[in-house]
DNA sequence: GCGCGTATTGACACTCGGTGACAGCAGCGA
DNA sequence: TCGCTGCTGTCACCGAGTGTCAATACGCGC
């Protein structure tokens, strides 16, 4: 994800590259085995031994096997709040969390050829869509501390930043098992217009403060 | 859960009440060990030793170590799908899911001498939290599909139905770590009626058909 | 009461995920 | 060149989970 390569960082010190190649093996290992055999089909030594490293060495990058491959899309819970954090503070909350959400999820499309099997892998693997709920949990908290503090809101209270966070996520995972369920033929950015077209009113009712004030959202 | 030991079946036959016996005494057991040790700290060893039974035989009524935890909330989801099922057809469906989620949370809540533990236990140790979302995923399914035919929707075009599931078992889940967070201090009437209140919008925003709603927020 | 099919169980052996410990080896600065 | 550091492979180990098999207990027809 991070093209450190094009600037010439003096302190990239080889075994830092050396690191980064080992892991790059074994995900693409990993990814086309578990893409290709199923995912309870591939031991952890085939993986290993076809990236060249022992099945020790695995575990020294991959905290389990469910993890290589959610790794893959881990960034993606960064990317979300760091969009969400971009946007303008006076946006509506659901125009800046759509963008926040349908701007990774386009990034993700746009490299279809690698990201739609291992999405597709996901969702049909229990173990691995149970991990990945797990994940989006965390970015939930994350985007509700988001929230919160973009709203300025009392988190100990207020259920709004959390149910608006899972809202946003709810339509990313929808957006993302239709795009999956289409064979990346449906348009991620359509889709996520449409799950937001349900969700905005609720996102968008919202009253600021602990007030019980009925100010309606900048907009 | 289910009295059967009431009515006079015939068919109960000695086996099969040793059998729902040892279950139960392999899940009595299960919650009180890992309840007290934690999560990663008991083996199946020990659970199925303490219920006099051996390892391979819990095999045979669990299929993991999470399943014994997470089978304990199972039957809510059948519940919950149940109590949509059984409300008036013409109820909004803000209402008829809130009911929906309401009633089996609350009789939850009444037995919180056994289920607060259970419920503390799943969300504080991830592996436990992963599959419970898991089943949550089943649930959203299921809910969703009863909307479907409750509203005579397209499920394959409209976004809806799978949006409000969602947004109904996020707010299950909102109250759920709240009323585990305090304990059980808090109310859980009370704070389902909170979350659904952030929900409602978007639950009764819906408009009917396959026409998808663009319309600006309310108010 | 007696034999027989069926269901349940414990014991054993095995695979695989995952971890700790240790020794060997490459890079890098003094 | 020495020594330090970080990475690696090997080995031993534990626990989860499964297949197999013999033994046992239940239910049923006789």
């Amino acid at each position: 994800m991070y093209d450190e390569a094009m600037s010439s960082r003096p302190h990239v010190s080889l075994a830092q590259r050396k690191r980064q190649l080992v892991s790059d093996e074994l995900t693409q290992a990993a990814l086309q085995l578990l893409a290709q055999k199923g995912f309870d089909a591939v031991t952890i030594d085939e993986i290993a031994t076809a990236a060249g490293v022992s099945k020790r060495t695995f575990f020294r990058y991959f905290a389990s096997k469910e993890d290589v491959v959610v790794q893959f899309l881990a960034d993606m819970g960064n990317d979300i709040r760091a969009e969400l954090a971009a946007r303008p503070t006076k946006e509506r909350p659901s125009v800046a969390l759509q963008h926040a959400i349908a701007v990774p999820l386009a990034a993700c499309a746009d490299h279809s050829d690698r990201a739609l099997p291992v999405v597709q892998l996901i969702l049909r693997t229990p173990a691995l869509y149970a991990r990945f709920l797990e994940r989006q949990a965390q970015w939930r908290d994350d985007l509700s501390a988001e929230l919160v503090a973009r709203l300025d809101l009392d988190a100990d209270t207020d259920l709004y930043p959390r149910m608006a966070a899972g809202m946003a996520l709810n339509a990313f995972d929808a957006a993302l098992q239709r795009w999956s369920g289409s064979d990346g033929t449906e348009d991620p950015a359509a889709l996520i217009d449409r799950a937001f077209a349900v969700i905005a009113p609720a996102l968008n009712a919202w009253r600021g403060g602990k007030s019980a004030g009925l100010a309606a959202p900048p907009g």
